[in-house]
DNA sequence: GTGAAAGCGCTAACAC
DNA sequence: GTGTTAGCGCTTTCAC
């Protein structure tokens, strides 16, 4: 079990008889600019790779401050949304040399400023951030310290950074129109209350249309609950409670699914005539009966966007102050739970 | 924009008028060990809070060669047993004053040996992993390294290592003998090829069961592709060749959403007497109409034992050479398809 | 009880 | 073109 002692670049400079200089700039793609003869190059680079050595990324970052790592904060990584984005953004990362360090912040304003704030003791080269309202401050801090940003599913008022963000406020609007024009005309909405923009954004697009049509506005906003039965209770309290309802909006995916449980739970024949539309899609949706019509936000396509511009960011490619601001469309997928007729 | 240099240890000590070595022993909880008077303890404490210095981690790590960072290596973090998995990690780990960085394999030989090493080179203080077959030696070297690591979910041959696993053998035989004690007869097994050992363990229960029951085996090994679609067509084309099938178990999550959107497409009238049950559990079987038998995994006991064993070999506090193996039982939650009779 | 100083492994200013 | 050397901010040995 022999304790080998990884290998240092003085252990490198000391065989090749160089200095660690030279090895220092030709590892670093400074040949060229340092002038260094082609052949030193060849010989540096040879031996490198033959003994394996690999410069401590640990001495680097402690010398130039830069630790290659991206701090990744999502509301909660267990969440099949963010888990994705998660996924998606560990690839394009990775490959471009990235490490990512994660964590959960549960939408807890003291929570994600202690984590924001380990984040930036743990020098973390750039964030990717679903913020919690409630840590303005701290991310302006950030910006003031020009460490770059990126938001994404949400944004902060009067905070500003890039975002990446579907365009919420017109997606519910098209579903609620939606079921507007197959003839439903007590269409409620349920989700989670929240303060958060892409959650106004729903809530403010179901209201205009109903609103547009001259219909009544049912609104449940359930207070979330990590365990799931008060949820399904709260749903099914407010579906007892209005009788009258021909069809449902979630704004959330996790109200969806609780939803449905309620739904099922309470009344499972009123799937049959019910009209459903619920943001985010899923399995359960699609296998769901009736299968059930979903908003669905590309996915890939945001974390795509939130890591891409990071890295941009991260590489000064994008050094214009202007932040950049994505608004992507969502897909409506109509399934059969959003059809009016009988044949469901 | 005041880009404010942060305090360094130096600084303190300056103002403070005292050695940095002295402060370094006291923010080190030497104080005592050192005999620095208790006065002067307090003061040091007092002005480092004032003045809200934190010591460079960076700096500290070079040092001591401890990251304090966990290295998680899941198959996918998108895969929502991971992700649950990688959530309650984070938790314990963070609360321990530990970061995670994460990373997929995708069951990749090659992507996985590249992980590992960017994880050692990144110095990361241990290991969690649920690893693919064929890194055996790779593993073995972290091990020579005494570098702490636990496996779970799977384990690999001839390579010793703690490791968590639920008892995936006696699961899926106790499943089977279920569907067998309830009338079926003609049982398929489908999940995806692996000679992964929580695999191989799900196959072999299978296999034993109907054996004992002297019942025909059915199996089908689907070759995973990210692709649903594909996973799907290899299912049905499965399917249809076995029509006399009553029943079918699903080794895995994703084989069982992929055959229940397969069975769906196919046969959906074949869900009224056909016998499922799928390896761990999720909403999709919950809300599936009829509803799925799962066997479900303590997906947080399952983590709790991973982080709190790694933790454990971290601080030394177990440092029996003793490779700790747990084996954790799942749960049979029986719902409506395991149900042989017609009023599913 | 406290402090000076070496050194972890690297980069980069500067010297030659 | 290449080498010397001063740090980055911390821990820890050793001296007093």
């Amino acid at each position: 079990m022999p304790k080998v002692k990884k290998l240092s670049i003085v252990d490198i400079a000391k065989q090749l008889n160089i200095s660690k200089t030279t090895i220092s700039f030709i590892l670093n793609n400074r040949a060229q600019e340092k002038r260094i003869s082609e052949e030193l190059v060849q010989k540096v680079q040879n031996f490198v790779k033959e003994v394996g050595y690999k410069p401590n990324p640990i001495a680097k970052s402690l010398r130039t401050g830069k630790t290659k790592t991206i701090g990744l904060m999502v509301e909660n990584i267990a969440d099949p949304f963010f888990a994705a984005i998660a996924r998606h953004i560990e690839n394009k990362a990775n490959k471009n040399g990235y490490k990512i360090i994660y964590c959960s912040t549960d939408n807890d304003t003291q929570k994600t400023k202690a984590l924001l704030s380990m984040f930036r003791e743990q020098n973390v080269d750039g964030y990717i951030i679903s913020p919690p309202v409630g840590v303005e401050e701290e991310i302006k801090s950030l910006i003031e310290s020009h460490l770059p940003i990126v938001c994404f599913d949400r944004h902060l008022h009067d905070v500003k950074t890039d975002y990446i963000e579907v365009d919420n406020e017109a997606s519910t609007l098209k579903a609620t129109q939606y079921l507007i024009d197959q003839g439903f005309k007590d269409i409620a909405f349920i989700t989670f209350a929240s303060t958060q923009t892409q959650m106004q954004g729903r809530l403010k697009g179901y209201q205009e249309a109903v609103k547009k049509n001259s219909l009544p506005s049912y609104i449940k906003e359930v207070k979330f609950n990590p365990d799931e039965m008060v949820v399904i209770e709260s749903i099914l309290d407010f579906l007892k409670k209005h009788k009258n309802l021909d069809a449902v909006i979630f704004g959330a995916l996790q109200a969806g699914t609780s939803g449905l449980k309620a739904i099922k739970k309470w009344a499972p024949k009123r799937l049959a005539d019910l009209g459903i539309i619920s943001f985010d899609d899923c399995d359960v949706f699609e296998l769901f009966s009736p299968s059930i019509s979903a908003i669905a936000q590309p996915i890939d396509q945001i974390a795509e966007y939130a890591i891409d511009l990071l890295l941009k960011r991260l590489n000064n490619i994008n050094t214009s102050k202007e932040r950049k601001n994505i608004i992507i469309h969502t897909e409506l997928i109509l399934r059969d739970s959003s059809t009016k007729n009988a044949s469901k």
